[in-house]
Formats: C-alpha cells, sequence, structure tokens
DNA sequence: ATAATAAAGGACAAAAAAGTCTTTTAATAT
DNA sequence: ATATTAAAAGACTTTTTTGTCCTTTATTAT
C-alpha cells in the first residue's frame, strides 16, 4: 500500500471532483464520480456515505440529487477527509508500531519520525478541498489516469 | 494502519535488535528475538525468512544458530528493509492512488507530496541498521512498550 | 397520489494481510 | 552415527480490507 488506504485514496479523489462541481453549481451522483476517479461505484457508496455521516460533504436523493459541498465543507482540511476514513493513526502513531508513540521513551526513530509527521501533518492542514479548484476546472490537474477527461 | 504494513513494523524492531545482539556479537532466535520486540512468534518468523532471502539478515540453522548480522548488513539502510516487506510504492507512489505519479499529468497533491516522500525517503536512507546500537544497548531507546525490556 | 430517481443501509463475497501450525532441512554437539 | 537444535518451507486459518448486491428511505417531477 501507499502511504494510505484504498479507501482514503478514494475518498481523496472524490472530495476534490465534488468540490470541483459544486464549484461550477452541479450536484454529481455516485456513478459520474466512480467514472471521473476511477473507483468501483459500489464501493465509492459506501466511503461517500461515511464522508457524509462525518460531515466532509453533503448529499441529498432524489431527482437532481446527489453530492456537493457548500462554503462550509470547501473550507475542510485534506487532513479531516483522511481522518474520517483511515483514523488518525498516520499522524500521531509510531513509526515501528509501538503501542504509543512517546518522549519519555521513545523507539530509535521517533526523533526522525517527528519530523515526517510534522510535515505530513502541516501539508494535509494546508490543503482545503476546495483550494484545487481553478487548476481541475482548467485541466490542469488530474484525478485519474485515462484516456479522456 | 499506520505508515508502514504490521510486517513492516515487526521487521524495523527485528533488525534493530538483531542489530544490537549482533554488536554484542550474540546471535539470537525467533523466540528470543519475538519476546523482546512484541511480535508474534511464528509470524515473526516468516518476516526474517523474507528479509534473510533478500540479504538484510543472516541465518544458521543447528545448536547456537540464529539471526545476526556482518558488517555488510550492519551498513544497509532502513529503506532497504522497508522494500524488502512493503516493496516501493510508499517511496515512489501518488499520494491519491492514480497509477502512476507523472510530472506531465500531476495531481493536485503531487507538489506537496514530493517533498514528503523526498523527506522520507531521505530519513530512510540515511539511518543504517548500526546507527542506533550504542543508545540501544545503554537502553537510552526502545523496541517494545513492555514492563521489563 | 404516483412514478421515477438517487442516496442510505445492510447483508454478502472476494482478496489481501496477519497469524498459526506442522514438516523438512541444515548444523552442531555428544 | 545419532540426537538435538533452530531456521526454512509449506499448508492452513483468521481477520481486515476491498468490493458487490439488494432493499429501504427520502426527494422530486408529473
Ligand atoms: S516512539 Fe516511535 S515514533 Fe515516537
Ligand atoms: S501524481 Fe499524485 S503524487 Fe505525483
Amino acid at each position: 500500500m501507499g502511504m494510505f488506504s484504498k479507501s482514503a485514496e478514494y475518498a481523496i479523489r472524490a472530495v476534490f471532483f465534488i468540490a470541483k462541481s459544486s464549484y461550477l453549481d452541479k450536484k454529481v451522483g455516485i456513478k459520474e464520480i466512480a467514472n471521473n476517479i476511477d473507483s468501483p461505484e459500489p464501493f465509492l457508496g459506501k466511503i461517500l456515505q461515511q464522508l457524509s455521516r462525518n460531515g466532509i460533504v453533503r448529499s441529498s436523493k432524489g431527482p437532481n440529487g446527489g453530492f456537493y459541498l457548500t462554503d462550509e465543507e470547501m473550507n475542510k482540511k485534506l487532513s479531516e477527509v483522511i481522518k474520517a476514513i483511515d483514523g488518525d493513526e498516520i499522524f500521531i502513531g509510531c513509526a515501528m508500531g509501538l503501542s504509543q508513540c512517546s518522549e519519555e521513551f521513545p523507539c530509535p526513530l521517533h526523533g526522525e519520525f517527528k519530523a515526517v509527521r510534522a510535515e505530513l501533518t502541516r501539508i494535509l492542514n494546508g490543503v482545503t478541498l476546495a483550494k484545487f479548484n481553478d487548476e481541475l476546472v482548467l485541466g490542469q490537474l488530474k484525478l485519474n489516469r485515462s484516456k479522456n477527461s
């Protein structure tokens, strides 16, 4: 695996896609999101449920329903998305898996890994869901590796 | 999960323990390692097999056998340990799981995540298996969170 | 009111990761 | 040579993650 779980990866791609759509004042359904971010549709549904329950995205049912963000969600941080799906272990856990990361009884990697985690946290706190809307609309950034889009 | 898989976490703790033992000119068996790093004994056996096949640690069978490092392995980098167990996805993979990380068609997080990965790589390349032997012998660093050490 | 739509929820299924157990192979001490 | 020791190897089980499918609930358009 990479840095995050598969679920979290789908979640990241999905929220940016929803952000871009909401920026263009469009709600989007699971199917459209899945097609645009290369994720299995029903599995993505489960992930969106979690994000919705955690207040990361909003949803409405019925015709013309779908997922969207208000200004409130647009200002959420990417770190909150990760935490909603993967928990906060990556932000606070010990590099070599000791039951808790401790200053008093540090593991060998403690000093150096504090820095890595801090950098990761800084970056994920600095990225809002709205941050890349302009570039995404202009097509300068990608949420998939497909032929089209 | 944390940054690495459970297997990789056990591997990291194990190699540092073996390094410390070899530094004191002692071979160590699976049981002793498992007891000292809080890992399930048979599962650790599997991990040590992989490390052995990948040339990270050496082993000898029979009475007084066990795992140990020569000067050659003492100079291996922690990044090699991680790669032997988890592969190199964490060092080269796209933050949001696109099939490949690409400069030409970057994902929104590309710029910032390059930095995180570079920092991670720099640190794991900078740590040799021998690096913490003195501190481990002195008991200043821990490989478990148990009552006794 | 009714039909159509789309997310929510729950029950499953498949695959991967984590963990266990038993047998085999190699080394050494007697 | 033989018994003993300890890792290697392989088959297996359990748990977690990933993914699917079907039913229910809420919303909207007619
Ligand atoms: S104790 Fe291991 S990272 Fe802090
Ligand atoms: S394209 Fe995503 S990190 Fe490089």
